[in-house]
DNA sequence: TTGAAAGCGCTAACAT
DNA sequence: ATGTTAGCGCTTTCAA
């Protein structure tokens, strides 16, 4: 107490602006000891470590961490880029919150900070500008679509080596890090499930064509389909909607509404359908909420299943059939590869290519198909 | 392009090392110049400013922001303090992601980043060292609980007229920022509305107690209970759980799970229940599904009200009516505030007092007590 | 084992 | 309108 007595001066006008020097002079040593003392490094008497310690701590001396960030060129911060549109609560978005509480995890684990960037769908070079600023070591990147723009600034960014990962989507032919679910085999199951069961007029509700999740899940329902002979033409298109009758083929943007919306052009399709696949829970619960106003009672009158087995999956009537994805592992991996790669060698010399990993989806059986 | 020529050295070795002073020359002009345009400080000649520009194009040249929150002692970032606790997909429920969500809305606009920081409960002494980091320049702290650890912790940091903010809990006697909701007022017109629908055996399904918004549902029921005579010994209790008679009063902590565990202990006063208020959907849904595996069919035979009107109470069977808190709108104000507060007098002199705020709740009626 | 001193890249007086 | 220069608080050689 009152070795910090002379100090007085200090705590009246905020406290906050303790510095190395008042510990050094304190403690008796030089500012470079306090340094070494506080981030233990090099060799230190303990005799002195203990003095320099009493003497930050009744100073209440901590360090400032911008200032170490700025000298170690490191910011201890790994950068997380989330797609920006107003007014929309990304974080309560199944996918985002549980790649969010993966990433969470890991990052408390390896003792980094999460800074989260909002970035505004469209407008290019905003990438780049992220890792320049130094704001963070690494980056992991949400919600990237594949558009020609976006295609080049992540390929800048992997030819200057820069430590960055992809959660859910692929840019084939690129060699970028990604950590991507097997989603074609996932909606294969599900398509499969539904014949093992009965079913033989099956539409598929699509979500977003940008994302390349939204196209391995066309495959495995094309796949599924054409091995059991439910869809013409077996060869023609290799694997787009075009392979698909139009009244078997919705399209949305993975909301609810837009489930709800198509529940409106498939009453009209009513007798060619007796179940439905789609591409998430969320349009997969807008779909049952909208047939059901059409008084088609999903689960009794149509199959339903749903994609992600998201909490809802658990509650709705009937409860969802749905396929699981580990997205909190998938977070929780990126940010582990893209740290581990950050704190690796710096520079873009003698990277191995980063290794990308596509982890297994799990179909989870409820009642909405099991008539 | 051939201007960026003679920097080939540096294109080679990572891009990233573009400094400040090479634009400089390039651009023949002094750093300080080119620190102005970059910031854009000051009086500038619009030729010279377009001849940085240029050149700091050419060179593909960012400020370091590190070394500029550095500089400016300011580092552009909310902080937000979330509970870490292992394995629990903190994202993933409801009120958490609104709040980030409000809050990644305000901070966009005001052109902050969010730095989410993780802190363990129970440790302490976590809160000041956040500040001390200067790696935020305000923050917002989630899931503050009421313990004389924590109590102490923020009580040091308002004295030190440090910017932060609490979301949807309250300190009584203290005056710290906080935006919270009017949980007393949304309880009492949940349990009213049970009331007026006829039931008169309401039980209560509590959340954990040390949440102030916790003992503010409780005073809600004992309220709305007292008045229309339901509640025996009308004074004895202020508004305490002991006010209740135990067959009616149950405790969970939030959880789907723990709201389920609740159902197995409401069976044994089944005669004693014939609805149920609980704290928020989560224990709703938990506890609606536990009931059921008792044969005991919620909004049929016992009426159920929820709280905090997720995405979840629209999809239940039957559709849960809850208590809806404006939990995006609260984390958006909270980051105005604290953003706000930060940016004007730093250090602790000539602040205005925080002014809190409570916002409504508002019930939505749906079928899970329309018998 | 410790101290002295040179940066890190930028900002912000102060000078011109 | 622009240049000069002294820090910002810490890390990190290099010496001692």
């Amino acid at each position: 107490m009152d070795t910090a007595a002379k100090y007085n001066h200090v705590d009246e006008e905020a406290e906050s602006i303790v510095t190395r020097k008042e510990v050094a002079e304190l403690a008796g040593v030089s500012e470079a000891t306090v340094s070494r003392v506080m981030s233990g490094v090099g060799p230190i008497k303990a005799e002195t470590k203990q003095r320099v310690l009493e003497a930050a701590q009744s100073l209440n001396y901590h360090p400032n961490a911008i200032a170490q960030s700025f000298a170690r060129r490191r910011s201890g911060n790994l950068g997380v880029v989330l797609p920006y549109v107003p007014k929309v609560h990304i974080f309560s978005t199944y996918y985002f919150s549980e790649v969010l509480s993966g990433i969470g995890e890991q990052v408390k684990e390896m003792g980094y900070d999460m800074l989260l960037m909002f970035r505004t769908p469209g407008v290019e070079s905003d990438y780049m500008r992220i890792f320049r600023s130094q704001k963070v070591d690494a980056c992991i990147i949400l919600g990237a679509t594949d558009t020609p723009g976006e295609r080049a600034e992540l390929r800048t960014m992997a030819e200057a080596g820069l430590p960055f990962g992809l959660v859910n989507q692929h840019f084939s032919g690129e060699r970028f890090l990604e950590i991507d679910a097997d989603h074609t085999e996932g909606s294969y199951s599900a398509v499969k499930h539904l014949i093992a069961r009965g079913y033989r007029r099956i539409a598929f509700l699509n979500g977003s064509p940008q994302y390349s999740n939204s196209g391995d899940r066309l495959r495995g329902y094309v796949q599924a389909m054409r091995e059991a002979g439910l869809l013409p033409g077996v060869e023609a298109h290799p694997a787009d909607a075009e392979a698909i009758p139009p009244h078997w083929y919705y399209e949305g943007n993975y909301s609810r509404t837009s489930g709800y919306k198509a529940a409106a052009e498939m009453v009209r399709n009513r007798d060619r359908i007796d179940a439905v696949f789609a591409s998430n829970d969320r349009m997969a619960i807008g779909l049952m909420q909208g047939l059901r106003e059409h008084g088609i009672v999903p689960g009794r009158d149509i199959a339903i299943v749903g994609y992600d087995d998201s909490d809802a999956a658990r509650v709705t009537d009937p409860p969802l059939t749905s396929v699981a994805v580990p997205f909190y592992e998938m977070g929780r991996l990126a940010a582990e590869k893209v740290l581990t790669r950050a704190a690796g060698g710096s520079g873009a010399d003698e990277q191995e290519p980063p290794v990308s990993m596509k982890l297994d989806t799990k179909l989870v059986i409820r009642q909405s198909c099991e008539r």
